[in-house]
DNA sequence: TTTTACTTTAAAATGATTCTAAACTACTTG
DNA sequence: CAAGTAGTTTAGAATCATTTTAAAGTAAAA
């Protein structure tokens, strides 16, 4: 589907922004970045936005599903193409994120869950570090 | 064990400021809190002291082992004062966690650790929402 | 006790993110 | 297609958590 369509689907008025983040994020291999590491993408394709606008769109591309956020990265938000349930290896020494499909985790036993409230999903993190 | 003790033996100089933290934090049940969180206790508790300084502390007695620090808060940074390894339910409306001791989860299945690295820890985070 | 190394402090600096208000542009309606 | 309007982009200012700074203070060592 080209971009432009999608984003209509998702509900977002195709801007030539948009356009520009799109082409840049919706084509290629899953991947993660930050608002920065975006820009500059933004800058190597011969374009220009403001920061302001790629946290605007981010934003946006967030709340429409077209991309996700990782929740717990720590300075700087994390951003991932990935939009299917799944989870995370970290590596703790360069902060690298590896996607982790949801079908290669088995949960064997879980918690109760407190009373009133309702499981509304799970995050696994596996921390690596260099083997010796 | 008394507090100035626990602090010697972290191998951190038991300053005025770092007992008065050390008896808020150290004595009580576990808990959840935040750097301006703890600064408010402490002037509940009749002392003051510098953001600055509750946060070189806290950073002391995370490295220390005295606390840990929560991996997946966002905007503001989380610390515990449970420091065996465990796992949290997060409320997500209010953003309030819940310990989830080790032995309530079992994972079944791992995926395999990229080669060259190690697996140096598992963090579970069971989301919660109200129930309708 | 004197020295030395480590701590605390207030205030400034930093860095990521959000907000603001004006200029702009995509879409709608006539 | 023309004109209106609602949503978007922009630069720059503002915000907020956290870290740094440099000077003054304090615990431990000599």
């Amino acid at each position: 589907m080209k971009n432009i369509d999608k984003l209509r689907r998702a509900g977002l008025r195709p801007t030539k922004q948009r356009l520009i983040i799109a082409d840049i994020l919706l084509d290629g291999p899953n991947r993660h970045f930050t608002a920065e590491n975006l820009q500059d993408e933004i800058c190597a394709s011969g374009n220009y936005m403001s920061i302001g606008t790629v946290y605007n769109c981010l934003k946006r591309f967030k709340n429409s599903g077209l991309i996700k956020q990782v929740e717990y990265s720590k300075d700087t938000a994390v951003f991932d193409t990935n939009t299917t349930f799944h989870h995370h290896f970290l590596n703790e020494e360069t902060g690298e994120l590896i996607d982790i499909e949801n079908d290669k985790v088995i949960l064997g036993k879980l918690p109760e869950i407190p009373s009133g409230f309702l499981n509304s999903g799970v995050d696994i993190i596996i921390k690596l570090k260099k083997h010796t």
